[in-house]
DNA sequence: CACGGCTTTATTGTCAACAATACAGAAACC
DNA sequence: GGTTTCTGTATTGTTGACAATAAAGCCGTG
């Protein structure tokens, strides 16, 4: 082959059915597809730079060129992938911190406000929910699994806008939170303990349980920080 | 033909060149498309509601399906068009107001933060850019013709996007402006002449020449409320 | 006449082949 | 030797054809 700098680590180009995980009744095979790839690119397992082939991909998910595209356009409106014309795609490199330091208050400002338009509206079954997240958060933060730690922690985040069910909210969000996917890296190593990233969610549920939607508010606005 | 609900103005319904206007040296074909598509939805030129076929696109466009299915999909991301699978694409309804409510002040952060990042590399030619595109405004309130209005408009304030060269700022402001296209139509009409438009955007471009940032944010600030 | 299931049809989802482009290496030239 | 041009190859851009899906119309039945 062509001398190429960055690399695909071998365990992730086995071929696997995009059937992974997701793959909701109408879900088109693109979504999955691009689902699949944001949580490994957020997740910090493909690195930054490295290049997605289109027909890499399409064999590895055992499907055509044209679901792969349309993935990866996904994707770099999401600013997780940049592509140049007839040069291709490759993982987008981290927003310098200037845009991080305009960002982090902008994600503040519209995770708060999708909490307060459905805090409200929380069910048990929400809460189960979370708990089940907070399951796996703790057994990745036990394993010091980091990039599992932040597909996790950004799940989380993405439940609470979710929650508010509006769709330009997520789209909204969605914009932003890629953006600093390095954030929530360098963040999580920061811990002495990565436990204490359990505990902190963890403590955040709880308090969203009292149903105080200021307490509520805070704790959420705390964690973003 | 099957009696549908919203049609589209015949006259627009002719076939294009997709060469109008746009179309720069390395620029995809899909770019150019959804850069139509985008001036027509945010003019308002297509209702709200209004069906996307894809083959009427493409025959319009004189391309084939693929390229349009891409303009597409970046238009839906940026909230303009909604598609459900299997069922095609509409003109998205406008946002609800509570969303507005948490827009506006976002756009403002971001455009007077892309303002300060550029301020001081401005130039000549940036100013004489926007005196056409204020001629243009200009004339487009004279004829009262609002959706040209409404397209210069929110060109004048993605040209100051756009000066910071910050990809990302780009694509987080368009994802939130096409949250507000109803926001422009609206305020525009509220104007008792539709030439104080021109006038507030005069003042802005003036102060800008001054070279007073503060003085420059605040104008600029004003503009977005 | 109302209603549920079948068929038809328009439309999207997917694919595989072809065209256009960019990049790297070889060859020719100064 | 260094530079330019050319050529080949890998990759994306685009297209048209086919499969899958959903919605509308049709038809028989109660």
């Amino acid at each position: 082959m062509h001398g190429i700098v960055f690399t695909i680590p071998e365990h992730l180009v086995t071929k696997q059915r995009i059937v992974s995980g997701c793959l909701e009744f109408g879900m088109v095979r693109s979504e999955a597809i691009a689902d699949n790839l944001r949580n490994e690119i957020i997740s910090g397992r493909f690195p930054e730079g490295a290049p997605l082939r289109e027909i890499n991909l399409a064999r590895r998910f055992d499907v055509g060129r044209a679901s792969v595209r349309e993935a990866l356009q996904q994707l770099v409106h999401e600013g997780l992938v940049v592509a140049k014309p007839n040069c291709g795609a490759r993982v987008a490199p981290a927003a310098p911190d200037s845009i991080a330091e305009l960002v982090v208050p902008l994600r503040k400002v519209v995770e708060t406000f999708a909490l307060r338009s459905c805090f409200h509206d929380l069910r048990e079954a929400d809460f189960e929910a979370w708990d089940r997240l907070l399951d796996d958060m703790r057994s990745a933060c036990l394993k010091s699994d980091y990039p599992r730690l932040a597909e996790l922690d950004i799940a989380f985040h993405r439940s609470i806008i979710q929650r508010a069910k509006q769709p330009d909210l997520l789209a909204i969000w969605m914009t932003l939170v890629s953006r600093l996917r390095q954030h929530f890296h360098n963040s999580h190593r920061e811990y002495d303990e990565p436990i204490k990233v359990y505990y902190e969610h963890l403590a955040i549920v709880a308090v969203f349980r009292t149903g105080k939607l200021d307490a509520a508010v805070d704790a959420l606005g705390r964690n973003i920080e």
